[in-house]
RNA sequence: CGGAGCGUAGCGCAGUCUGGUAGCGCAUCAGUCUGGGGGACUGAGGGUCGUGGGUUCGAAUCCCGCCGCUCCGACCA
């Protein structure tokens, strides 16, 4: 992307309704506009970024077995009156009557769907486990929206439901499913620790949410440090084996971890001090196991082997996808601007040409972009080099190739990483091969 | 939902108390000089002062209604 033909609006200035660092960075690097209260417009990078995220948590979820599907973001009125939360929601849930006067409401969440949709087509028991996924927007009509992303009324959100034979198998689906969040996390490079959670409105008695550490998070949360050094993703655990997942989940809650609500004194004396973690805390997914509340009151029920109708056992999953933008800056930025992960960085590196106009320093641009195809971001505006320098370290990019009069003249760049600062003269062809 | 505040150029703000027909910085456009961490100079463009009504010879300014946005609290993926 060349920066003089990009739709990149990048501000000087912090808007002043921008409270929280990454608030105000998704606005001065151009990745989100507001258009409503908690509500965004997704600029082009932005767009880059959610994308990214989109497809690590689509990976895992399908890595876990679970199957990509898309529902709508309009319901009707009358499948949540059958599981009564249409009246129990309250106004968080946004209602919209159509031309014929037919009672919508714009999703919220979707187990009521699901539960109907599955209903009308699996009837027996051989047809079991499912587990269905989509990443859709939904929309909860918060009091007070606030912290940009984070908090925003519309957002989208990777929601996915189990449905089991019995209790014991939906165990093993809930438990596929942390180890999916496990990893999904850590490939965004955040530490999100599973805490066990009340049930909030959804219902149920099994439940964790993932919680990554952050100063403008909603709760104290405390855990055990040792969570932070396991590498979830080169891990042997398959998901195919219950010894395995049995495993994996007795390392999970063998170690402590606790919102303020569930705060328990005495085991947490028992964490050594060098270990102990505390902090607020920004909930980014949540797991729920809830039983037969939804299809007992969706009317769902599979054959059972004996003939006899079994009611299946379900649990929903979700992952704060747009949230996770926001989190993933509140947790890698400094005074410069955002410090994107590799994993879901808009684009590798920017090229900065510090002298537009120089045929040595154009020429060696622009190869550079030839060759990093749509990996980069060129910035081949005519603005003095502060102004580049500044934009790049705002934007975040891993990498920034600086382009000088100075090294260009022998063919050398200078490659500066973005997390750390540090930069090297070299040469073309090792930059290549460093980003590429 | 309780409490508070703000709406003036793309962004950040002054002007409102004490009415006289709109200003500053940044950004934008043209040009010149510059050229390794938001440069300098010259010139230019851009505003129904959120909106509707009222008071007044005259309203960004005073009064009333409405809308939007934000902050604190309760709530919350």
């Amino acid at each position: 992307m060349r920066l003089t033909r990009s739709f990149l609006p990048t501000l000087k200035e912090t808007p002043a309704e921008a409270q929280i660092a990454s608030h105000r960075l998704m606005l001065r690097a151009g990745l989100v506009r507001q258009t409503s209260a908690g509500i965004y417009a997704w600029l082009p990078l932005g767009l880059r970024v959610l994308r990214n995220i989109e497809q690590i948590v689509r990976e895992e979820q399908d890595a876990a077995g679970a199957q990509e599907m898309l529902m709508p973001t309009l319901q009707s009125a009358e499948l949540w009156e059958k599981s009564g939360r249409y009246e129990d929601y309250g106004k968080e849930m946004l209602r919209i009557v159509d031309r014929h006067d037919r009672r919508m409401l714009y999703g919220p969440t979707n187990e009521e769907m699901i539960t109907d949709l599955l209903q009308g087509s699996i009837k027996s028991y051989r047809e079991l486990p499912q587990i269905l996924y989509h990443i859709q927007w939904k929309f909860r009509d918060e009091v007070r929206p606030r912290f940009g992303v984070m908090r925003g009324r519309e957002f989208l959100m990777k929601d996915a439901y189990s449905f089991d034979l019995d209790y014991a198998s939906a165990v093993v689906s809930y438990r596929k499913m942390m180890l999916a969040y496990m990893r999904t996390f850590q490939r965004i490079d955040l530490k999100a620790i599973p805490m066990v959670a009340d049930t909030g409105p959804i219902g149920g008695d099994l439940s964790h949410e993932f919680i990554v550490l952050a100063s403008t998070g909603e709760s104290q949360v405390f855990y055990d440090g040792d969570f932070e050094n396991i590498d979830w993703v080169n891990s042997e655990f398959d998901y195919e084996k219950s010894g395995d997942l049995d495993a994996f989940y007795n390392q999970m809650t063998s170690m402590y971890a606790a919102t303020e609500e569930k705060h328990d004194l005495t085991a947490w004396s028992t964490v050594p001090k060098e270990r102990k973690r505390e902090g607020r805390g920004i909930e980014v997914g949540h797991i729920f196991y809830f039983g037969t509340r939804y299809s007992k009151a969706m009317g769902m029920s599979v054959a059972g082997p004996d003939g006899a109708q079994i009611i299946p056992e379900m649990g929903s999953y979700g992952i704060g996808v747009s949230r996770l933008v926001g989190a993933v800056i509140e947790a890698k930025h400094d005074e410069a601007g955002i410090i994107w992960p590799d994993a879901i960085a808009p684009y590798r590196a920017s090229i900065l040409n510090l002298k537009q106009g120089d045929a040595t320093c154009d020429t060696i641009c622009e190869d550079l972009y030839a060759k990093l195809g749509g990996n980069a971001i060129y910035d081949d505006r005519t603005d003095r080099a502060g102004v580049k320098f500044n934009d790049a370290d705002l934007i975040g990019l891993p990498w920034q190739i600086i382009v000088g009069p100075r090294g260009a003249a022998n063919g050398m760049v200078e490659l500066k990483r973005r997390a750390t600062g540090e930069r090297a003269e070299v040469s073309l062809d090792s930059v290549l091969a460093k980003i590429n």
